[in-house]
DNA sequence: TTGTATGCGTTATCAT
DNA sequence: ATGATAACGCATACAA
């Protein structure tokens, strides 16, 4: 069976009690009797019954990152840089995949799975405004994203429109005039869609470019597949275009593709721009420009957050903050912005801000109440 | 405070062991009881305590998954297929990256983590052959990839050298005669590489082809940005090459960018194949040959083979297994292997299978003496 | 500075 | 079919 701490007490002859505070680094401890217990430790090769221990804290050190899947590039690098945060900080992610469906979203905000992590970091998809009640929890949550707004969490977003606008802009600045825009949701008030179709549409008010929606390439699902469809069918419709504002990456990469197979030379013929900037960007051919909204430092913060929210547990609570980190577009060949040999510019910078967005749950009203 | 068993009891008015057997739907209760029991939980709120429970059953229903980092697309795509396997399975997956580093690879195999799940599937890259002592452990663990054979646990891996033949032969057979490979590294004896480079040279002479030390590219870590320069540095050289067989896509997706940028042309100046099949694949441009290593299959292998282990531990330790899934050699634009509108087309098949590797642990020597 | 005793919320072993 | 009660291994209040 496995040893425990009464186990290394025994050899080391002394009490559990002293076991459990070398084990955790109390400080008032005899040199030679903490001696005495590592060896102990060692010996017997005693290790720390992570289930006891939570059971008696009352915390895990877990928390879960929910995406859609770890299949999409960026929420394998969001992923990467979360778990990396966390670890920095002494926490463990468990990630759960919620291939985007409302079933899978509302489960993880209320399901079996949630209690065994300390709070939730959660990248809804599919759950909108409507769902707010959903949101409604009582242990720590943190929103990722913008199909949710209002909810008693802290938030971390991107600077979407600000920074849809910005691309927009400097696709024009680039002389295009026609420029189409890849993976609208025709109809949709709410999440990332439409507030960078809010930028794009925006950038080309201020650039004095008329909107044509014809421009517009409707795109449900952000894949390369979806992206090369919106695309080719523009094409095939014979739609005049010389730049394109892709609403992510991967829908960037498909067009390209889609560009590639009808001919079109990128940039010469059509610029082409994405969002997000994953990885792949950097080594598609031509390389791919793209908006840099910021995702380590929306990891940091979101861990940040979560940690504060988990330590503060019991407390009354903190005001609920929204924190936008700054985003950047990053020129590289798909932009013709790069000299030869040159991988990458950084072309335009969308500052970020911290908002406090309501103030503690429960409301102060009812707090007042009470007093 | 959060609401227990013991609550729900008393509202319900039956004892704790019924409302625990109520949730483990032990079948013998009376529907009338049940019932009470369920609206008594409804009306609560009442949850499982995950750490008691563990605490009880000594399981927590977890199991690691340790991998160098979810940016590499493979390791991303081969969480999302280890989490999809596991959820079926009723388990959760809890994702440590190690960065491929010696010191965190050790531990992951023992650290503090460790006993937080019920067994480790491990796909390990720094670690090898001679840390073979390492892997001796007594949980169940399932290893992943190619550095290390013989351990005692079971090991899911590639079809390497026969698929990295096939892939050769297929270039050969396509009339490439001069056949570079990207991703060698010198003077290692184990792991992927080794193993590829070995498939490589058997297809060379299966194909008649003569071996030129010119055409091999090396490259240490397996990235985009390795993949271009090791191609790039080939090229500049003015090696003579008509085809490229690169040791992921990762490596293909870089060294197609090399060709692009000497505006060389894929596939009809060279021919480029890369392994994985990662999603990327096909939508690169133009789309990527690949070897389909059959990740899903590895996924669920792994899991499978795992959750077995974890039901049989303290059972005397069945033989150890190795899994090698089949492997199959897709044609795309990059080998031009497809009909203009086709997307793929399955070149070859390389049949994997299964066998004992060795008898249980501890080595039936040691029980006989025992006997 | 260290020891004793209690309880965290479950499940499992007996009973009945 | 259900109830009483003893662990599971650890942290902590309280003593010493």
């Amino acid at each position: 069976m496995a040893v425990t701490m009464h186990d290394v007490a025994q050899r080391a002859g002394v009490s559990i009690k002293t076991v459990s505070n070398v084990v955790n680094g109390y400080p008032y401890i005899r040199a030679e009797t903490r001696q005495r217990v590592e060896s102990a430790i060692d010996d017997l090769g005693y290790r720390v019954n992570m289930s006891a221990r939570n059971l008696r804290t009352r915390r895990t050190g877990l928390i879960t990152l929910a995406v859609p899947e770890l299949s999409l590039p960026y929420f394998a690098e969001l992923a990467d840089a979360v778990i990396s945060a966390a670890d920095d900080a002494g926490w463990t992610v468990l990630i759960e995949q919620t291939s985007a469906s409302r079933e899978r979203e509302t489960e993880v905000l209320s399901g079996r799975r949630r209690h065994l992590t300390d709070g939730l970091i959660f990248s809804p998809l599919a759950l909108g405004p409507d769902d707010l009640g959903l949101f409604t929890v009582e242990y720590p949550l943190v929103i990722l994203g913008e199909r949710v707004f209002g909810a008693p969490a802290d938030h971390v977003t991107m600077n979407n429109v600000a920074a849809a606008k910005a691309a927009t802009l400097h696709l024009a600045s680039l002389g295009r005039r026609r420029i189409a825009l890849i993976g609208a949701h025709a109809g949709e008030q709410v999440g990332s869609a439409a507030l960078r179709t809010t930028g794009y549409l925006e950038g080309l008010a201020e650039a004095g470019l008329p909107h044509d929606p014809a421009l517009i390439g409707e795109a449900g699902l952000w894949h390369r597949s979806t992206g090369a469809e919106a695309m080719s069918r523009m094409l095939d419709d014979g739609v005049e275009v010389d730049a394109v504002f892709a609403l992510n990456d991967a829908l960037a990469l498909g067009a390209l593709h889609a560009l590639h197979a009808h001919r079109i030379d990128v940039p010469r013929e059509v610029a082409l721009i994405g969002f997000d900037d994953v990885d792949d960007a950097k080594y598609s051919v031509p390389a791919l420009s793209s908006v840099d909204p910021g995702r380590d430092q929306i990891a940091r913060t979101a861990v940040d957050l979560m940690v504060e929210r988990i330590g503060a547990a019991g407390d009354d609570q903190a005001p609920f903050r929204r924190v936008v980190p700054d985003s950047r577009i990053i020129g590289r060949e798909s932009t013709g912005d790069v000299a030869p040999g040159e991988r990458e510019r950084v072309v335009a910078v969308q500052e970020g801000g911290t908002e406090v967005v309501a103030s503690a749950w429960p409301p102060a009203r009812d707090r007042q109440n009470v007093t």
